[in-house]
DNA sequence: ATCAAATGATTGACCAAGTCAACTAATAAC
DNA sequence: GTTATTAGTTGACTTGGTCAATCATTTGAT
């Protein structure tokens, strides 16, 4: 089969990859945050609201609610929940994230304090920093061809994948 | 800057290969060993002399007469020498490796058994199955524009990263 | 030759990430 | 109204992984 090649070219570039963002995961450590509290963090920064918050003009049109469950973060993280559970209350002790109950009343719904907004934010540029470093060698072309390459991967494994 | 973009990219990349090949590990914790454990193995696999002096099959085949030394392992893989060494410690107690004097004594020169490098092949097939179900789906021409794109992302983050 | 760093390996004690199973609470189904 | 389901919650526990102290071998200086 003319696929085994490529077989073989995605653990060369797993093992490539992987050790290139165990780097990046190291600077993630150098947080107070578990790697699955980073995630977590950032999903909920990708999702939630804040707590006051407003749902946007078109989410309460079409009852799009944002805000996302609890379960509904345990399934996209693959986390336990009763280990979500656990990262959640942590963050509530901190003060960076908020569970209410939702309008199905049964489920939770999650979101940031303006403090854990702020805790994102440095998370974030942290990261972002260690990237910025890692590219700023590449000349504007070259920059351009990554993108092109991740994009062209991306969109062929997801195509592959679903 | 202009790589500012770049590095959102390489971001999105990240949460998107990272769910993908959490699908690869899952496959992996079915096996009865443990991620560091499997990349251990992997990596005696690639390095490692059988116990009886001669190059394993896959040594010979990519041409790497390296017996590792431990510390060269631990390096590698960055687990602490502690915890590699209770890994070994297992390994040598299903047989799969052995820890051998080196000829600089001091140092510990590991290599698989057959049994090991079975079970090792055994892992690999697993693996490969799955990537192989995975990349299936693709036409022949998108398997080539993935294997490329994956080369040229490989080499630019290299060149960056170095 | 001898003693002192240095490097690698090893061990036991320890910690914390993550799991499991049992339980509560609210909703849906019949 | 009773039963079955789904989400959430908790405590007990397992185990992956770390830390610090120790042993062993080597290297370098005097």
């Amino acid at each position: 089969m003319p696929h085994e090649a490529l077989v073989h070219e995605i653990r060369r570039f797993n093992r490539f990859y992987t050790d290139l963002i165990g780097l990046l995961d190291e600077t993630l450590m150098q947080s107070p945050y578990t790697l699955a509290e980073a995630r977590v963090l950032f999903e909920l920064g990708r999702k939630a609201r804040p707590a006051g918050g407003r749902a946007g003009f078109l989410a309460r049109m079409f009852h799009l609610d944002l805000a996302p469950v609890a379960s509904e973060l345990a399934g996209e993280l693959h986390l336990a929940p009763a280990y979500l559970l656990r990262v959640l209350r942590k963050f509530t002790a901190k003060g960076l994230a908020e569970i209410r109950d939702g309008p199905k009343n049964g489920l939770r719904v999650l979101s940031l304090t303006t403090r854990g907004e702020a805790a994102l934010v440095d998370l974030e540029a942290a990261t972002n920093r260690d990237l910025a470093r890692l590219v700023v060698k590449l000349e504007d072309k070259e920059a351009a061809e990554l993108s092109d390459a991740l994009n062209r991967a991306t969109r062929l494994l997801a195509t592959a994948g679903m």
